[in-house]
DNA sequence: GACTAATTAAATTGCGTGTTTAAATTAAAA
DNA sequence: TTTTAATTTAAACACGCAATTTAATTAGTC
């Protein structure tokens, strides 16, 4: 069995690379693969070389980048599962934060166009590597609620807590590298002034105010619970 | 001075209905004016006749949908000017779960492909109608916060409120008429459970449970306020 | 130096898109 | 009814790019 060369596994990666970034930018129809291969500084028939189809390289690029933005930020962000339940949501709140918010993690620009734009290339993949971490939330959710929760609570409650954390997804600076999208009218989305204040305040202070809702929230449920019972 | 056929005023408003939902479904740049036009059972021509160009439509089909939604869910839902801050906030939030929920109206949709895939075009007319139903929500806020709230809390706290509920738009059953997506891979984004449970609890359940979470977290503020100034 | 993985340029194949024009039609005004 | 201009229409215009394949070439690896 001979080895495969090492260049070829390096084109591979900076395809994945490139591809990253074409597909956040300009999601999957306004990306081409002459744009990836370019900036991957590859020829143009490397992508039918290395994944066989554009299809196939969606999907892995975003394989790709969920990876990364997970080594880069561990999803219970270093707290250890021994902590209270409090601490262990903080640690999955800052952890999501994180990712959403860091210029260099693609993962979320590109399933948030996938969101808008569906092309149902992803919906498995998205699926496969969401899914846990979800159930993970939920877990903490339930456990902060107590006992007499029921499923539905447990339900809104994190998706209140997510939704939230989600928010921030809109202080993301806009990059449009090469896109037809004409840059001057770009809308900063949202008030631009918000946007200000919140990526000056830094991810933590963004983590403690999402924390203090969702605790207050989350306690008032309990208080209605204990109120229901007696 | 002649006055305009009727006809004439009666495809317009075919085009703009039918901008509506092409837009909304495929966003700017995979709707197609021929789709558009199809759909309005007008000549492909019709569009340049009555509004100059793709990018003109697009920008009056926005205000369209904006117009047609704010009719039919005022942005206070119907609660007095008079009333309790509380029961205005709960107002202001119903009305706009109400927009987002409601499968006829198509205007956040468009918002929401412009958002992840921003041509620019929207941006004017969406700064002058948005601009002040934030501001009211933000006014609303610091009502309920107090006098000893600063800008960054009102604003921190508005954006919370404001963030779960556009979590619901994900509840939006997608729609896909003629669209190049392979329908049948297409993710139902997020947990299709909680999707299903979210809809069938309809909407006023939807709003107690933002207005609980809401008012906890507010609470919470104003404690942690009052124990600052002591 | 033989083998084959990797690269390359060019060709293939395929499909549209928004917009304009000029002629035909139609509804309303005179 | 005639006039008139708003509307509709079909066809043409003009611009353009996309993904993939092929066959020849280059360059690591054994």
């Amino acid at each position: 069995m001979r080895m495969k060369r090492s260049d070829g596994v390096e084109t591979r990666q900076k395809l994945l690379e490139a591809a990253s970034n074409i597909f956040a930018d300009r999601g999957y129809h306004d990306a081409t693969v002459a744009a990836i291969c370019k900036m991957a500084k590859a020829n143009i028939a490397a992508v039918n070389y290395y994944f066989g189809s554009k299809e196939e390289l969606y999907a892995e690029a975003w394989r790709y980048t969920f990876e990364l933005t997970h080594e880069k930020h561990p999803h219970d962000d270093g707290v250890p599962a021994t902590a209270p339940a409090e601490e262990r949501l903080r640690g999955a709140v800052r952890s999501l934060m994180k990712r959403i918010l860091d210029p260099d993690s693609r993962n979320f620009d590109i399933v948030h166009k996938e969101i808008a734009n569906p092309t149902g290339l992803l919906h498995q993949v998205m699926t496969e590597s969401i899914e846990p971490l979800r159930k993970n939330f939920q877990s903490l959710v339930k456990e902060l609620l107590g006992d007499g929760a029921t499923e539905e609570m447990v339900m809104l409650c994190e998706w209140s807590v997510h939704s939230m954390c989600l928010g921030v997804m809109f202080c993301r600076e806009p990059k449009y590298p090469n896109s037809k999208a004409n840059i001057k009218n770009m809308p900063k989305v949202g008030c631009p002034k918000t946007r200000e204040v919140f990526l000056s305040m830094g991810v933590d202070a963004l983590v403690d105010h999402v924390m203090l809702f969702s605790l207050a929230g989350i306690k008032e449920f309990r208080k209605q619970l204990a109120g229901a019972v007696s």
